[in-house]
DNA sequence: CGTGGAGCAAATAATTGCTCCACGGTGCTTTATT
């Protein structure tokens, strides 16, 4: 080892700012990997599950940096918690600015993030479209721009959340700092959607490992409704606690939340639809110990990094895998055994039709498209949503339609303006089927997963793209025997294995997710997830590998 | 699309059964009133 060498190296560098600052013993290879592609101005997409360090990858640069980290967050509560763990540790300061503060503490943020002395600012997406925020947040000459929980990014921003499709605009706005997303949990075109709508450039990718081999992951068909209710209440009270138990609705939460205290358990209901005090209570005592079991709706969970919860079940399927991994992931982080447990009827995913069956109304893609028109790459975003005689989410959304659809451009002046020689509404229209059609199908791979008797967790990290050679020996279908039965042969699996790219006639190129004995799951890039059999593939040649 | 709760009738006093229809998830921000 040249121990002579005068220069402290980078990861030196980091590693001892870990241990000085943060009280770090040491630093994982992903972690560093993650910091030096920051440090040299790359940007870096991170998929790492959570409690291993995923902050630390732009807390430590963000110190060695000349100019602050602008942090984009979901969730106000959880930019506190953020901010409270850099107070704990020998960082310097972090601000958040949101509209929960009064005047004069959000005066003081903006006068720390001026005078240099906050390192860490804290932003919800919104915030990053006002105009002002950003003119004052560019003379802090950022020098880095942060994506927390950026699966955000795709399970929000097409609809519900649409500024998170427009954060790659805020980031030019601020002098385009190296990016860098964050997230415990990304699929292949949640990736693609996080690269394409943060404007990620030739990012480094750091995905580790999604396997959690600690859960016990396990579906249930009750045959009615009385009958889900009382087996799941059954499930739960002779289960060791403290776990959690996601519904459908709100009204279902406080239904098990009921009967659930019926069996003696201290049982909490938490949705949007509570007032706030009641559930940073409910949160708070879970947390600390005091709560048996929480009965959400999918409210519950973000910022929720509890070791000891035992189990996560599921009274119905969310609308995709990606939310059923990313709510499971809650149970057993302390690597003790945990269960994930699915109930399923059929019935429950005409529920998630209809939550993600929006439709396309194609007068407003026009007004929007018309406004932008008349501002001739003079307007922006908000401008432009200020205009337009819709809500601002509707005309966000019509916008962020009409720029996938490569019909809208925004300039690097900060306007935007119309691609010539496009027809808008059909560009939008095609745009927003080949959306639906993913959600659509999604949905079904859901139903898939509920239903398959192969292993699980084949099917699960088959998904994500990864791929588990054998059965886990750890879910239900492996212990009953039917995934041995179920699992493909050696042929199938060098043809066909996870992540290998085919080709099909009607449905153009795609990826393997998911090989059973007769089955393919593919997702296609424009048609979404669909299920071939294999038979039939044989037989008619229906896909090219690529 | 499916469910559950409301409302009502029938049967007869406190329930049961039927039809109908509303409702169904996620958060930020801003602004006008108490």
């Amino acid at each position: 080892m040249p121990s002579s060498t005068p220069r402290e190296t980078t990861r030196d560098r980091l590693r001892r700012v870990a241990s000085d600052h943060f009280g770090w013993p040491g630093l994982g290879d992903d972690q560093l990997a993650a910091m030096e592609g920051l440090l040299e101005g790359r940007d870096v997409l991170a998929v790492m599950p959570t409690g291993s360090g995923k902050s630390a990858i732009y807390q430590l640069p963000a110190m060695l940096l000349d100019g602050p980290a602008v942090v984009v967050s979901p969730l106000i509560a959880l930019q506190r918690d953020q901010i409270g763990q850099l107070d704990d540790a020998d960082a310097p300061d972090a601000v958040a600015v949101n509209s929960a503060q009064r005047s004069g503490e959000q005066n003081r943020a903006w006068q720390a993030a001026r005078s240099g002395e906050a390192e860490y600012l804290f932003f919800a997406p919104e915030q990053l479209a006002k105009e002002e925020t950003l003119t004052e947040l560019a003379d802090t000459h950022p020098a880095l721009f942060v994506v927390d929980e950026a699966h955000c990014v795709s399970a929000w921003g097409h609809d519900f959340r649409p500024d998170y499709l427009r954060l790659a605009q805020a980031a030019e706005r601020l002098g385009r700092p190296p990016v860098l997303a964050l997230t415990a949990t990304a699929g292949g075109p949640v990736r693609e959607d996080i690269v394409e709508h943060l404007g990620l450039r030739d990012p480094v990718c750091i995905v580790s490992g999604f396997d959690r081999p600690n859960l016990f992951l396990a579906a249930r068909r009750p045959a009615d409704e009385e009958d889900r209710r009382a087996a799941l209440v059954d499930w739960v009270a002779s289960a060791r606690t403290p776990g959690i138990v996601y519904a459908p609705t709100r009204k279902d939460t406080e239904h098990y939340a009921d009967d659930l205290r019926a069996t003696g358990l201290r049982v909490e209901a938490f949705h949007a639809g509570l007032p706030a005090r009641e559930r940073k209570r409910t949160q708070d005592a879970f947390m600390a110990g005091e709560t048996d079991v929480v009965v959400a709706t999918s409210a519950f969970g973000m910022g929720i990094d509890k070791p000891d919860v035992r189990f996560v079940v599921h009274a119905a399927p969310p609308e995709s895998l990606d939310s059923y991994y990313q709510q499971i992931g809650r149970a057993g982080r302390d690597g003790e055994p945990a269960d994930a447990v699915l109930f399923h009827r059929a019935e429950d995913l005409s529920l998630q039709r209809f939550l993600t069956a929006r439709s396309l109304d194609e007068g407003k893609v026009r007004e929007v498209a018309d406004a932008v028109e008349e501002h001739k790459g003079e307007a922006g975003a908000g401008a432009i949503a200020g205009e337009v005689d819709q809500s601002r989410r509707s005309a966000l959304q019509h916008l962020n339609l009409l720029e996938q659809a490569d019909a809208v451009r925004y300039e690097r002046g900060g306007g935007l303006s119309l691609v010539a020689g496009k027809d808008v509404e059909q560009a939008a229209a095609r745009q927003f089927e080949r959306q639906r059609e993913l959600d659509r199908t999604r949905i079904e791979v859901v139903r898939e997963y509920a239903e398959t008797r192969s292993c699980r967790r084949q099917f699960l990290l088959g998904y994500f793209g990864e791929d588990l050679p054998r059965p886990c020996g750890f879910c239900d279908n492996c212990e009953a025997g039917t995934a041995e039965e179920h699992a493909p042969d050696e042929s199938v699996r060098s043809e066909f294995g996870v992540d290998t790219r085919v080709r099909h006639p009607d449905w153009g190129p795609g990826v393997v997710v998911n090989q059973e004995a007769d089955r393919l799951t593919v997702l296609f890039d424009d048609a979404g997830y669909r299920t071939l059999s294999l038979p039939a593939v044989r037989e008619g040649e229906l896909l090219d590998r690529e």
